[in-house]
DNA sequence: CATCTTTCTAAGGAGCCCGAAATAACCAAG
DNA sequence: CTTGGTTATTTCGGGCTCCTTAGAAAGATG
């Protein structure tokens, strides 16, 4: 157990200077000593540590507060440049890498149009390592540069020892892979869940800067859940964290890849969505081609019926997933994100209002439900962001 | 912001000793020392403010530990004549009230046997409050011996405020009954939803001693969730703990207390129970007096089939809800409890069932499902020791 | 140049932790 | 019964960080 000695105070301190940095922007000093209720003594030692440390830097220099005159105020920053990370994501068809800054800007990025899902574990390994060696080049720098990479996927993901112990990506069998790449660069991975990451970047730099406690939903190929509570990344059991995906959701339904009936994937997923196409005929037999899921969304926003009910259905039980989660755990605020909101309001409409129909009239008024359309580059901030978690963190974590 | 001084660093500290101290029991200041990896001066300095404040007390003394030389060890424990609690739990048909000591352990008990919810806000309160005042000098004390009420009850409690905002026990108005009760009684009094009381009780006294983080399944008139996460009551907005009854467990199933369908609590609950059994003829159209569901179990455990069948869908659908927990938020350990369980293995049998069928098959080895059965003076435990986090809460905390 | 605000530096004081030494309590052998 | 060995607990001094206060330096305005 961690006991509280004077270095613990200091970490604690320093970490509520850098969260009040990352918090609200490039800030002068005076202004941090308010808002942690430092002295600005304090204040002035640490931040001149994590300068020397190029953690932050100073922005520039504007005038004073509210008069203009006197010394005028020096804005500190976070340090773009204070480390350099790999954000690497991994779908059912593509690889996505960015090499992007300590404040999530990316620097260069890339995307390989693989089916990844058919190759092993190894395989995926040593296609990653050819991208991120290419993409770091790119931006040109060298491995050297880089303090870590970041990797987000689908699936059951144990993001403290790295394994993938579930992932319609790397298989059902326990792939420590995080290992594996790092083993390739030499320079430390942390594996995570997509969702977990994305939520971990709206914490830092998105919807949830300002929330100690929310719900991220990621609809893309399966259907994700992360959570922050307390200002922490939740996890269960193994450091495997949440999953939406697979809360049953019609007893006996439709099967779903992960073996069960019923699940919330198979309906509303990308994966589900396909099968649900197939079986009513709408769509050929076939694999899991990016385009074929692209297809049926045009279609459907052609103003094809069948298909059309299909994106409808799928909102309506992402809608009855989230009212679930909001009626089991009363999230503050729930952020719905991923491609799988492409068909626009198609889903959106049917989901808000299955949210409406099926949520607790009580817990009406406390519940935000808000959409957030990401570009690529948010995700790559995301595996970034986990990095950067590694060296912010807040250091009570380590005191049970 | 409360900020890490000398102050916050012995609190950290502090909180550490007693927390050891009640897990671990009757523990020297020499082994507290070895596993809070303070110094045994440290521990000296703090356990001897504790004792000055009566929070713990020489149990007795004991020679040292593998050796028999040396000086013996002084025990040290939580001593229960630190404070003196009541319990308060209130039931649909019952009010049931304890007056215990700082462990838990109880002075004098009362049962008042009222069909609590016909009656508005203030007449339960009303009633609380003489209860209280019976019971109190039952055990031989006097008012102002007592350091607070905790009050558990079912519903949609804000704990944080005392109000209870929807709850079958003082209905759909949002009502201030903490304060309602502390003004007759002139204590403390703090409202928590009773799954949430469970859970803290179990953390302090029951099967989640041990554990960090584990979620708590009650079932009684109806399905209550508790969650410990991180060593805390997990809360959601507004100080509104979690809920499980009110998962969507059959999209427009049967219509449930809340006014919305298919709830669990339709299906698994004493309430939901008894309506289906009106509905299938097993029973006359009636109220929901507590020997009416006594009489079911009875009739279901006496081999009567339409009975028996209705507590193996219950416990069908306490299972999928569970595995639905477990694959949504993967907990550790799950704890079944509440009068609910009373049909025994014709409830338990099916649910172990439903679970193993519905679990993830990734999850399964990394979780336990216990029941734990109680006797009254469990949940007295329980409300007491909402009383009892007041005194010892972890002050990180605070530090956010 | 006077004024004003921010930032930095320095000194004094308080609280905490830790290590070392002292003390306490008991056992066991002589 | 005494004395030495052994372990637990307490006491004490040094060192760390924080806070406050005060003053000086920096940088801008008027």
């Amino acid at each position: 157990m961690k006991t509280a000695d004077p270095e613990l105070m200091r970490a604690i301190n320093r970490y509520h200077v850098i969260d009040t940095i990352r918090r609200d922007g490039p800030i002068a000093r005076v202004e941090i000593a308010a808002r942690t209720d430092l002295s600005p003594a304090s204040v002035s030692a640490i931040t001149a540590q994590l300068m020397e440390e190029g953690l932050i830097d100073i922005h520039h220099v504007a005038p004073g507060g509210d008069a203009v005159r006197g010394r005028p105020r020096v804005l500190l920053g976070l340090n773009p440049a204070a480390y350099t990370v790999v954000g690497v994501k991994l779908t059912a068809f593509r690889i996505g890498i960015a090499v992007t800054d300590a404040r999530g800007g990316s620097l260069s990025s890339l995307v390989l149009p693989i089916r990844v899902a058919r190759q092993s574990p190894e395989v995926v390994a040593d296609l990653v390592e050819d991208g991120v060696r290419r993409c770091v080049a790119d931006a040109g720098l060298a491995m050297d540069r880089i303090s870590g990479v970041g990797v987000g996927l689908p699936g059951v993901i144990d993001g403290i020892d790295g394994v993938s112990h579930w992932s319609p990506v790397l298989g059902g069998t326990p792939a420590p892979f995080a290992a594996a790449v790092s083993r390739r660069l030499g320079v430390p991975v942390l594996l995570e869940n997509d969702a977990n990451l994305v939520a971990v970047a709206e914490h830092w730099f998105g919807l949830g800067r300002d929330q100690t406690a929310f719900a991220v939903v990621t609809v893309e190929n399966t259907i994700g859940l992360g959570l922050i509570v307390d200002g922490k990344l939740y996890r269960g059991a193994h450091g495997i964290g949440p999953a939406l995906g697979h809360t049953r959701l019609v007893p006996g339904g439709l099967p779903c890849r992960c073996g069960l009936r019923g699940c919330l994937d198979a309906y509303a997923s990308d994966w589900g969505l396909l099968r649900m196409a197939e079986e009513a005929g709408l769509l050929p037999q076939g694999d899991d081609a990016p385009d074929r899921i692209e297809g049926l969304v045009q279609r459907a926003l052609a103003g094809e019926v069948a298909a059309a009910a299909l994106f409808r259905g799928a909102g309506q039980a992402i809608g009855i997933a989230v009212s679930n989660l909001v009626n089991l755990l009363n999230p503050p605020r729930v952020i719905l994100t991923g491609e799988g909101l492409r068909a626009g309001p198609l889903l959106r409409e049917p989901l808000l209002e299955a949210v409406a129909e099926n949520m607790l009239p009580t817990l009406k008024d406390g519940t935000e439900i808000l959409f957030h359309s990401w570009g690529d580059e948010m995700w790559a901030r995301g595996a970034a962001t986990i990095m950067l978690r590694r060296i912010y963190e807040a250091p009570w974590n380590a005191t049970t």
